[in-house]
RNA sequence: GCCGGUGUAGCUCAGUCGGUAGAGCAGCGCACUCGUAACGCGCAGGUCAUCGGUUCGAGUCCGAUCACCGGCUCCA
């Protein structure tokens, strides 16, 4: 475990989910699952394993790997020694002999952990059977009380977590006060699974990925480019009607401007090799911003136009590393919802709470509650002067104390070039995104020189803000994919109604509906297949699709429909004028 | 990139000790003419990720590469 300088103290346990008592099983269990393993593996060496959200972990260092075999006997092994009850027992002895006692015992990354620790402290130990572990504590009494635990998987992890040290062995486990508290957290996981966005994807033909083409590079299939579209209309009306202005932009560019800019100092490593051009180098974008700057920068402006707010969803390219790939949420090419803002110093602040206010209404027609962060200046590396900082960062602030929204500072947190507010969506199963990102660019404006002209005549630096609030198209889909689990509402739905012939008799009839819907602008499709009205039902729910629009003979006689909403059931009949009419309003609202 | 695992039909997955490839669903054909979550019968579908090796013989064993999965590191 880790160890502190305070052992009487113990750690800070304000933050972990569960409190104190479930801090102290993990804990625990994490004791209990290294002493199995060094039971059970002699040769192994122990680093530490601290309690993490909903488990603990334990790292190890050992030559072979362990195999889902080795797993299950130590798994059995942890039983027994709950079995027996032991005590956790704690003691002491000065730090010294401790790091004597280790080093004879080959323990060199416990050794590591005591010789952290001042001097003349005493460091604290804990014992339950023959295993003695560095430990501040708090403990079970005995290894009895653990009542409810399961190893969950094995992976790899650095040494300190950095990179450049060996790899250790770390089995992960989760424990519970109860089992079923450990059940209950078993089966979320389960139901995790099946909002999993890539197998969502799959099951409703949304999006896929292809080795022929490359890892990381998404492609989007109707359904869920009809998705993705519904989602780029509504942030491009809602920009409009706040004064944004829609631009576009190269996808290649000069090394030029990325010298300019910075990037090819900075981000080189994310970039992708430079192809030749009738002899100068190009590059694929990683950025928009240097490309708004010229656009800006093709005039002189006065201090009368600003604020100007351009606005592109732009798709950018970015080399990320073989082992980070991840679905839609990490990519190597995505579109940015992206925007600059280039305004007066005065200005700032009331961009600021703009951008806060498309912000909260854009998530909140999504479903999402948010935390906000603001992220000041790192303390070491920084460009632009402490004034600069001071002023940007007083401007964030107040921008959200007006709105009344609360947030946490996250002291250094900041970009070397910026500080921000960084903004974390919640999903409906708790997982916190970060997608927003509001940041007031201390760089760039120098670097190009970017002016307005001021009531003065002269020429003043602008201020301008970088702010993206999906973040990544590719991946906010993803993240809204998991929100849902697929069920999207109306206005996002790919189809939002089939209509379903009750028999073959009503096919001319469901086939005129469907086209009528169309015709209102409704995202309508027909079953026609030879099945019988049960299976296109339950394709239809399985498919997610909203309402299922059922007609028959009776129906055709009136000019009705019998709607069916997913997950609910059969609907009044009405006419189809009536239904297209409640269609239409639920998609026009974006109601959720 | 690193550690470990996985890769068999469009999808989900079987495939024993190394002996020559199987199911369900989807698709196609036929039959059925059906009222709110799966009608029946038949047919077709595979370079077992790729490349190389061991072997009389490889889906199966070994190596490399690619992709994916779980983590680590990094990050939108």
């Amino acid at each position: 475990m880790s160890a502190t300088s305070t052992p009487k103290s113990g750690p800070d346990l304000s933050h972990y989910p569960g409190g104190e008592a479930l801090y102290r099983l993990r804990h625990s269990a994490a004791h209990i699952l290294a002493s199995a393993v060094t039971e059970l593996f002699p040769d192994v060496k122990v680093a530490g394993g601290p309690p993490i959200e909903n488990g603990f972990y334990y790292d190890f260092a050992r030559d072979q790997p362990f195999t889902p075999e080795d797993l299950e006997r130590i798994d059995a092994r942890m039983r027994e020694i709950v079995a027996e009850n032991q005590p956790f027992e704690s003691s002491e002895s000065s730090r010294d002999e401790a790091i004597k006692k280790f080093e004879g015992a080959g323990e060199k990354y416990k050794v590591h952990f005591i010789s952290q620790i001042p001097a003349g402290d005493k460091v604290t130990f804990y014992r339950n059977g023959r295993f003695l572990d560095l430990c501040r504590g708090p403990h079970l009494a005995s290894t009895g009380e653990l009542k409810a635990f399961k190893l969950t998987h094995v992976a790899g992890a650095y040494w300190l977590g950095n990179e450049r040290n060996e790899m250790l062995q770390r089995i992960y486990g989760t424990a519970f006060a109860t089992p079923a508290e450990l059940e209950a957290y078993l089966h979320q996981i389960e139901e995790a699974l099946k909002r999993d966005h890539r197998r969502v994807g799959k099951e409703l033909d949304l999006f896929s990925i292809h080795e022929e083409v490359g890892a990381g590079l998404i492609h989007w299939h109707p359904k869920g480019g009809m998705v993705r579209h519904q989602i780029e209309e509504f942030w491009k009306d809602e920009h409009l009607k706040r004064g944004y202005q829609l631009v576009y932009t190269p996808h290649i560019a000069s090394e030029k401007l990325y010298a300019i800019s910075g990037h090819l100092e900075n981000y080189a490593d994310l970039m992708y090799a430079p192809m030749d051009i009738d002899g100068q180098p190009y590059r694929v974008k990683p950025m928009n911003c240097p490309m708004h700057i010229m656009i800006y920068k093709n005039r002189k402006h006065s201090y009368r136009e600003l604020p100007i707010r351009l606005a592109e969803m732009g798709t950018v390219y970015r080399y990320e590393r073989s082992g980070v790939l991840h679905g839609l949420d990490r990519v190597r090419g995505f579109t940015v919802d992206d925007s600059h803002i280039f305004c007066t110093p005065d200005q700032l602040a009331g961009e600021v709470l703009g951008i806060l206010d498309l912000m909260d209404f854009l998530l909140k027609t999504f479903g999402y509650q948010y935390v906000c962060y603001l992220a000041t200046r790192p303390k070491d590396h920084f460009l632009g002067s402490e004034e600069q900082w001071a002023f940007a960062t007083a401007a964030l602030e107040q921008a959200l104390k007006q709105r009344g929204l609360p947030y946490e500072i996250d002291e250094g947190g900041g970009a070397f070039y910026a500080p921000k507010i960084d903004v974390k969506l919640r999903d409906a199963i708790g997982r916190e995104w970060q997608c927003p990102t509001i940041q007031v660019d201390l760089n760039l404006p120098k670097r190009f020189g970017v002016y307005y002209t001021g009531p003065d005549g002269q020429d003043h630096e602008a201020v301008m803000l970088h702010r993206a609030l999906y973040g990544s198209v590719e991946r906010f889909v993803g993240i809204y994919i998991e929100h849902t689990g697929g069920e999207f509402p109306v206005w996002v739905a790919p189809v939002q109604a089939v209509v379903i012939p009750a028999n073959p008799k009503a096919y001319d009839y469901a086939a005129d509906t469907a086209r009528m819907f169309r015709e209102g602008g409704m995202r309508a499709e027909v079953d026609l297949r030879d099945d019988k009205m049960g299976a296109k039902i339950r394709d239809a729910e399985l498919q997610k699709i909203p309402y299922m629009v059922v007609v028959g003979p009776r129906e055709a006689e009136a000019g009705a429909v019998s709607p069916r909403r997913k997950g609910v059931g059969q609907l009044e009949t009405m006419t189809r004028e009536a239904f297209l009419e409640r269609v239409q309003k639920e998609s026009r609202e974006r109601s959720a």
